[in-house]
DNA sequence: AGCCTGACGTA
DNA sequence: CGTACGTCAGGCTA
């Protein structure tokens, strides 16, 4: 907890001097983000940095940087820092973004042409110390020794003694302790040992502990310099022939102190910092996790800064009895609904509901103690379409409600969805932080006694759960423009938010487990990864690990002395494609043994991993995500149904466990076919690839006879295969050498059947550069239904970045725009289904397909409807083809 | 314990 | 040097 009164502390960082050590300090291939940008500077830069912050606490802070490396030393002695390597591009690029890091924490961040970082800092701590009636503290957090000039009573230099976590404490006695002088004469003593690292070479052979005694016998350099004769001996001797570079070194390793920086102490004060764009660089960095949370844990408004208004709160725990009579008085009015309980895997349940308004008004119901009438009351209300509630993803709240028995309806803003269509590939409008905000402001304003109970005691669970409605409420506010002007409000009130119920329905219902034959498996692939483990040992008469990359890469290519695959981060490649271009090779078995150890392995796994999940109904409930996928696409977990096996004979054994359930009469799937094509031929208007489609022939074949110029009988299975991966690999921005390595075929015929293609296919070739263009232009794409992507990466200096942002805009809106189908598919066909009365129901989405429970006596009626709900989905120039299949496992329903 | 990496399953 | 996801085991660091 911050204390209010605590004593101003200005905090300088040398950010040139630290960002470098952690650049050497951090193994940069260990931090670089997909895009390839490496952020090991950053990384360790902001590391140090946040841990200051939060072990300090300053009350002012600022950040010093070098502009380059030409300044005033550099006239003065041209070899100055000259032996340093140059300073690689990898480290370059990260300055930009330690500035943008600064910026979203508001902390300054100085330069000054023709001087270094150093002088800015000692031009800072002057000022500081100079007012001596301010009980100002200074800290100097920097990697560079000339610093240490400026320890006195009142400033101290925290030095990163290895890596950087260490930091050590330099206090005048810990100067004077270490080298002998103290901190106004160091400087005096690195003029005669030298300075290494800025290329200043000292008195050969005479050391700090010389220099010190030296120093301190004559009191000072100055006198030193002046007696240079009375020091005897070899050591004597060489000061006075280098005296020249003693007196340079002096001269050059003195700070400036008096620079016109345009700037004062007091301008350095902390201010509350831009969470929302803190977040969006953490996300862009890729910085997830720990430092993640450290950084949100430190950098929290500072209480001096001009606060926003506080929420004002006016609300409690309602009594026995009250509940229905405070609801009637709220009205029609907008209200933000929090829902404590917990949910997931089929079931669920209440511990309390939190009401906020606008106006401050809140009211938080305790379910353990409802009387009938409150319940009644909160029933009837939840469930009134006419009283309007806010909710930041609603889906667990309403599985929790259904569990109680209570019904959710009037739902008019979900601010989770909100968030997603606004800022799909960011977490940045997290309600998590929003209720912190609020939160820290509360404890900012409360009296430092009750400070550390909020957030364990009882009343303050209502209490934190009355923000957090609150805080949906204000978000929900803060997107509404936001919402406009992405374009999303049809998305969110006509597609994702009905959808949120479909969902949850499906989790609830959950998909029926074959446990005896998923056991079997289980057994079955268990004895064969034994087996091949054997066979595996014996070949190469040892032992390992075989799921170890590492040990493998021992075996393989050190002792068995097989031929280099291609680099990973941490060695070499021993992923299946490489263990077949090896046994190509090599010939050799025990490469059979492992690759066919990993494919048992993989499949027991499954298999294990799906019987854990199982509930006690018999059925696997897993979660949707609707707002986790960049492009649109829901995702499932705990466990993932949307990646069960179905390639392999073995695999689709496993999809022989999903069986329809008891009181029903089978599986049903439907799925669209060649859905992304389709859609790339309606936004490309290609005549060509739209005729191919409306002929209702073989695709593939169509389209391969168009390419190479045969007649559709004379297509043959080679042609047909290269076309039909062209095909798939053209949304993702398939390159000729990607679609060489997955043909296997050579690179020059990779890209001469490209070329054939596009040419084939002129719309097709304009579409996708059009896109890009576009979306470069835009900063965004969009699907059919006007779902966006920003990809600001589409304008990057860094052609990694940049060309990995275009592959990027070449997929979003073909994989968005069969996910915005999909969805629309599924609320026509639930709502098909309830107009028709019909039992049947939806139990799973696998991006192009879905799964349905076939009620008794339902099956023609519910294969018709689907077929007409799906295919009816959206209008496109070219038919949407759905295929359905129908059995009593999800395998048999296959088609 | 928590995080990262490689490997691999799906559309 | 092909987009979008989730999960697992191994192994490193705290």
């Amino acid at each position: 907890m911050t204390d209010t009164n605590r004593p101003p502390r200005l905090l300088l960082l040398d950010g040139h001097s630290l960002a470098y050590r952690a650049f050497f300090a951090l193994p940069v291939e260990n931090f670089s983000t997909a895009t390839g940008q490496n952020t090991n500077a950053v990384y360790g830069f902001t590391s140090m940095l946040v841990n200051v912050l939060r072990d300090e606490q300053p009350t002012h802070v600022a950040v010093a940087f070098d502009v380059s490396r030409q300044t005033f030393r550099t006239e003065e002695y041209s070899e100055y820092k000259a032996k340093r390597n140059k300073t690689p591009g990898e480290f370059s690029s990260q300055l930009p973004l330690i500035e943008r890091m600064l910026d979203s924490f508001s902390i300054t961040y100085i330069k000054h042409p023709g001087y270094e970082a150093d002088d800015i800092i000692a031009t800072l701590v002057t000022q500081a110390l100079a007012d001596e009636t301010s009980g100002l503290e200074v800290l100097i957090l920097t990697g560079d020794r000339d610093s240490i000039q400026l320890v006195t009573d009142r400033s101290t230099v925290l030095y990163p003694m290895r890596g950087v976590s260490d930091l050590s404490r330099m206090t005048p006695a810990f100067v004077e302790d270490k080298y002998g002088v103290p901190p106004h004469r160091y400087p005096e003593l690195a003029a005669i040992v030298g300075e290494q690292s800025d290329n200043l070479p000292g008195v050969p052979g005479v050391g700090a502990g010389f220099a010190a005694k030296w120093i301190n016998t004559y009191d000072g350099l100055d006198n030193v310099i002046a007696q240079a004769d009375k020091i005897t001996g070899k050591k004597g001797e060489a000061f006075r022939e280098h005296l020249g570079d003693v007196i340079r070194n002096r001269r050059l390793n003195a700070l400036v102190r008096d620079l016109d920086l345009g700037i004062k102490v007091d301008d350095l004060v902390l201010t509350e910092w831009d969470r929302a764009s803190a977040l969006e660089l953490l996300d862009e960095l890729e910085f997830r996790g720990e430092l993640r949370t450290r950084i949100m844990d430190v950098v929290a408004p500072n209480e001096d800064a001009p606060v926003e208004a506080g929420v004002e709160l006016d609300g409690a725990t309602l009594a026995p009895d009250t509940v229905g009579a405070w609801l009637d008085a709220v009205g029609a009015e907008q209200i933000g609904l929090s829902v404590r309980g917990t949910w997931g895997s089929g079931t669920g349940r209440v511990n309390g509901l939190a009401l906020a308004l606008a106006d401050g008004r809140a009211a938080y119901v305790d379910v353990e103690t409802l009387t009938p009438a409150d319940d009644a009351a909160v029933a009837a209300w939840l469930a009134d379409a006419a009283r309007p509630k806010v909710l930041h993803d609603a889906k667990g709240p309403l599985l929790a409600l259904a569990a109680q028995g209570w019904d959710l309806a009037g739902v008019v803003e979900d601010t989770a969805l909100a968030a997603y269509l606004v800022a799909p590939d960011q977490r940045s409008y997290d309600l998590a932080d929003l209720s912190l905000r609020y939160l820290h402001r509360e404890l900012a304003q409360a009296g430092d006694d009750d400070q550390g109970m909020l957030f364990d005691e009882d009343a303050n669970v209502a209490r934190s759960a009355m923000v957090q409605a609150r805080a949906a409420l204000d978000l929900s506010a803060e997107l509404a423009g936001e919402v406009e002007k992405a374009g999303g409000r049809n998305l969110l009130t006509e597609v994702e938010m009905p959808l949120v119920g479909i969902l949850a329905g499906m989790e609830k219902t959950g998909i029926a487990v074959d446990i005896e034959h998923l056991e079997g498996l289980e057994a079955h692939f268990g004895e064969e990864v034994r087996g091949e483990a054997e066979a595996a040992y014996a070949v190469i008469g040892k032992e390992i690990n075989l799921g170890s990359p590492k040990q493998l890469q021992v075996v393989l290519f050190d002792e068995l002395g097989m031929p280099k695959t291609k680099r990973t981060k941490t060695g070499y490649t021993t992923d299946a494609d490489a263990l077949q271009g090896l046994f190509k090779q090599t010939e050799h078995p025990f490469l059979l043994h492992l690759l066919r150890h990993r494919e048992v392995i993989r499949l027991r796994q499954t298999i294990e991993g799906l019987l854990k999940t199982v509930q006690p109904d018999g059925r696997i409930h897993t979660t949707f995500h609707q707002t986790i996928a960049a492009t649109g696409r829901l995702s499932s977990t705990e466990p993932n149904l949307q990646n069960i096996p179905v390639r392999t004979e073995e695999g689709r054994r496993i999809r022989e466990s999903f069986v329809v359930g008891s009181g029903y009469d089978s599986l049903l799937t439907a799925d669209y076919s060649q859905i992304e094509m389709r859609i790339m031929a309606h936004l490309s208007e290609d005549e060509l690839l739209i005729e191919a489609f409306r002929s209702g022939r073989d695709f593939h074949a169509e389209t391969a006879s168009r390419v190479f110029d045969v007649a559709p009988d004379e297509v043959t299975p080679e042609m047909r295969a290269k076309i039909k991966a062209m095909n798939y690999g053209l949304a993702y921005g398939l390159s000729a050498f990607g679609l060489s390595q997955q043909l296997g075929i050579d690179p020059g015929e990779a890209s001469g059947l490209m070329k054939e293609y596009f040419e084939t296919f002129g719309g097709i070739r304009d579409y996708l550069a059009g896109v890009v263009d576009e979306a470069r232009r835009a900063g965004f794409t969009e699907t059919i239904m006007g779902r966006r992507r920003y990809l600001p990466d589409l304008t990057s200096d860094n052609r990694m970045r940049r060309e990995a942002a275009e592959r990027m805009a070449l997929n979003a809106p073909i994989q968005g725009s069969a996910a915005d189908l999909i969805k629309v598919a599924m609320l026509r066909t639930d709502a098909a289904l309830r107009e028709a009365g019909l039992a049947s129901r939806m139990l799973l989405q696998v991006h192009d397909e879905l799964v349905f429970e076939v009620a008794d006596g339902e099956r023609e009626q519910l294969d018709a409807l689907v077929r007409a709900q799906m295919a009816g989905a959206a209008d496109l120039t070219v038919p949407l083809d759905v295929s359905v299949g129908t059995g009593r496992s999800w395998h048999e329903a296959a088609h």
